[in-house]
DNA sequence: GCAATACATAAGCGAAGACTTATTTGATTC
DNA sequence: GAATCAAATAAGTCTTCGCTTATGTATTGC
């Protein structure tokens, strides 16, 4: 886990797919690929990627893999992005209204 | 400009390197290659993904081409992360509180 | 134990991407 | 306007990466 492997696997747009998708609600991979015109091996490796990150992690549960958002690989992009707040001032609208959208 | 750009140049840590660079203060791209064994392409070439991606702005100045960072693709990051808030509360109170600071 | 199911790993292929050298464009200075 | 310097673009090479097919490993149920 590094900020390396963070953005790597973000700039996959596949990846930030499923990641979206289980931001949702934690899923097994066969659940995942559903509606995602995608090979079972391919997800299997974009997974491995995710986890790798520490965006994704696994709990086994019988044959299946559950998966789940891993909070760790976030909060290690809220602190990268924390390192450049003195810039987001300029941007103090978008984040007011992005802070409004949150609240409800 | 899009979350696949912005990722993508996220993506390459050469790139990240530079954009952290910048973020120190505003340089020229010749003086952004000071140590990082880089050539003058590469450096161009980065910049262009970067400034396609909101990351980085230009301006400029004579024969010279000032780089700095642009608040609109971290705005962005910002917003992308935003829409996980649910794993990550504590850090949406920093940002809270970071907003109210700089109401005044 | 054996078949079936869920997922992971291996190996190889093609496309994308990060570099290189060479050249071009734009701006300054004499 | 010729020389010089900063930066961008062009074209080609080599590496990385995301995919494929094939096979391996767990786990379940008969």
């Amino acid at each position: 886990m590094s900020d390396d492997d963070i953005f790597r696997a973000l700039g996959d747009p596949t990846r930030r797919a499923i990641f979206e998708k289980l931001a949702a609600g934690a899923l097994n991979a066969s659940a995942l690929r559903e509606g995602m015109a995608i090979s079972q091996p391919a997800m299997s490796q974009h997974l491995a990627v995710l986890r790798n990150a520490s965006l994704v992690r696994e709990r086994r549960q019988g044959r299946y893999v559950n998966y789940e958002v891993d909070p760790d690989g976030l909060a290690r992009i809220a602190g990268w992005l924390s390192r450049y707040r003195a810039y987001w001032p300029a941007r103090i609208e978008a984040l007011r209204d992005l802070l409004k959208d949150m609240d409800q």
